[in-house]
DNA sequence: TTGAAAGCGCTAACAG
DNA sequence: CTGTTAGCGCTTTCAA
């Protein structure tokens, strides 16, 4: 068979110029500009190989014809996707709902990152069927509440480099970026302590990775003045389970003073209860929330809280899978914190 | 030279049957296998061509062997990405957030329905050095609240099927799909009435296509009591704009009794401007929001909103661009809404 | 500074 | 039911 090239989805003879509109490759690009394949393939690539002048002719030219890069074609030559699987666990219940700012803001900051260095993001829940494409990524980001260990340890099996949102300390093998939990949970101490509080409760699962830490730091700060916090049972993330745990807190413990959930929604629920049994909010009881969600930010009173920032934790991570899937070496990273005072 | 087939990155000899932990095609496969490729091939994808002990077998071998599928391989030769880009704004700023559940409920029922029928779900925001990756999907899905004009035409100038989340009545050349907005705000009218309400105003800004269709519907349903509802100036998205056009409103118009408000963003500013002025709400003014988000829920006092299921319309703009790369044809789609009644 | 040759790993189209 | 052949569109040598 001769190697001509025939066009496809044209009527023209084989020989003629491909017009704007058919299905274009490089080669095409190259007959019209009358250069070889390769060159069209560095031109668009702005590579210093070749002539100013030529590139400029190929660029015009592929504008012009609405010529569409293939990247599968790229991908197949050079074994990599360019591409990082972003593996959320969403739920499609409200149950451990993660609704708030918590992953959009990372999603947001990864995909910027990600995007503007000329990777693609792929998101993924890794549930049925997804596999295949998870595995063609050049690195993983994993999210989620931390009770991913499963996820982690799937991953870490074919070997792909990647980086966890989580709690730091608690997956030494692993490069993890969190935010400094233990500092946000001796801030909230600290601020209790300023207000001359002395019998304080931590409201949070510590099975929760980041939700121990925060305790860590919490009950830390607390020894250093003599004092042990309360720390009742709290069953899930939700803010029904927050106002359930404090109920049962003030039946035994009727003389606590202050509040530090580990999040803004159980701090929500807390406050409810709290209202719900005649205290009031911050005259007998001072309440502390974690992650400054716009929802405890315009709650009624306004939420103390704190902050971390998820954007910059996004782009963070972004920047070390890359930096793995590079080749070269990156540590875990724990993300500053600061309380936001605001009526609680 | 010879058509031999070298191994990649082992010592062994050229014939040797790969190992596990090497970088492995079809090809060794099927040598290990003791078949062809293509049957390889046909194996991995369940097909019925081949015989169902083979079939175990070549499954067993790649299993034991840690095969990877080479995604990139498959979408060079079939000229399919299986891909579908989403669209988001995820401006990194405050203004304009995109926070609440809308878009994570919304990325969530889309990565749910592509993900379990062999799509990937790419994201991005469409901003610098995207577009390559984004060309190269099968379809597209645009969120984002609407102002995207200038994004659609882009992407409909390079052809891609193309699925939009927004005003239905506001785009007849496209597929979108959208919560039934004009209903929305007929269900709050006529709350309104019921409630002996006869001085209803609406918030938020009309240039944002749902949010005129809900004013449509609000008005529409009130003007058949003979009632013309305020429609004072909505800056932007956000919590204090809402309160600021409220304090505007009430300055010139003291006798407002129910306040609609296109999001419950909005809503929660104008309950606060409202209290700041020394109205009850509901007592004095009613206040009906819309998105039924968490916020809203377990706001004090808990907000009445009008509810839309965004894992729903992620599930169905899913289905709908399939459909389009498919082949077929689809058409917009309205998704109910309905009315949740709290304190306010 | 430009080009020719070769091949990445997969699958559709034909045989057998 | 299984195999052979060819080629998707790109880029990395190597040569000019």
């Amino acid at each position: 068979m001769p190697p001509a090239k025939r066009k496809r989805r044209t009527g023209t003879a084989t020989t003629a110029l491909p017009s704007p509109g058919d299905h274009l490759t490089m080669a095409d690009l190259a007959k019209v500009a009358g250069v070889s394949a390769i060159t069209v393939s560095r031109a668009l690539r702005d590579s210093p190989l070749v002539n100013a002048e030529t590139r400029a002719r190929v660029r015009e030219v592929a504008q012009q014809y609405g010529y569409a890069f293939n990247v599968s074609a790229r991908n197949l030559k050079l074994r990599r996707s360019m591409t990082v699987a972003v593996v959320v666990e969403m739920k499609p219940t409200v149950e451990r709902q993660m609704s708030g700012p918590y992953p959009l803001d990372l999603l947001g900051g990864i995909t910027q990152e990600l995007t503007t260095t000329g990777y693609s993001v792929l998101l993924t829940s890794l549930q049925g069927g997804s596999l295949p494409n998870v595995q063609a990524a050049d690195g993983v980001i994993l999210l989620g509440q931390g009770a991913h260990e499963d996820a982690m340890h799937e991953v870490q099996r074919w070997g792909r480099p990647m980086v966890v949102w989580g709690a730091v300390s608690r997956h030494e093998s692993q490069v993890v970026v969190g935010s400094d939990n233990r500092r946000g949970g001796a801030l909230a101490a600290e601020r209790f302590i300023a207000l001359g509080r002395r019998r304080p409760a931590f409201l949070g699962d510590p099975a929760h990775g980041e939700f121990a830490e925060r305790l860590e730091g919490f009950a830390g700060a607390l020894a250093r003045h003599g004092i042990t916090p309360q720390t009742p049972t709290v069953a899930s993330f939700t803010v029904s389970a927050g106002a359930e745990a404090v109920h049962a807190l003030l039946e035994a413990n009727p003389q606590v003073d202050a509040l530090f959930a580990a999040s803004d929604l159980l701090a929500i629920g807390a406050i409810r209860a709290l209202i719900e049994r005649g205290r009031r909010v911050p005259e007998d009881v001072s309440v502390i929330g974690y992650d400054d969600t716009p929802l405890g930010a315009t709650y009624v009173p306004p939420l103390t809280s704190v902050h971390q920032n998820f954007i910059d934790a996004g782009v963070l991570l972004a920047r070390k899978v890359r930096t793995l899937i590079e080749g070269e070496a990156t540590t875990s990273e724990t993300l500053p914190t600061h309380l936001v005072v605001r009526a609680t």
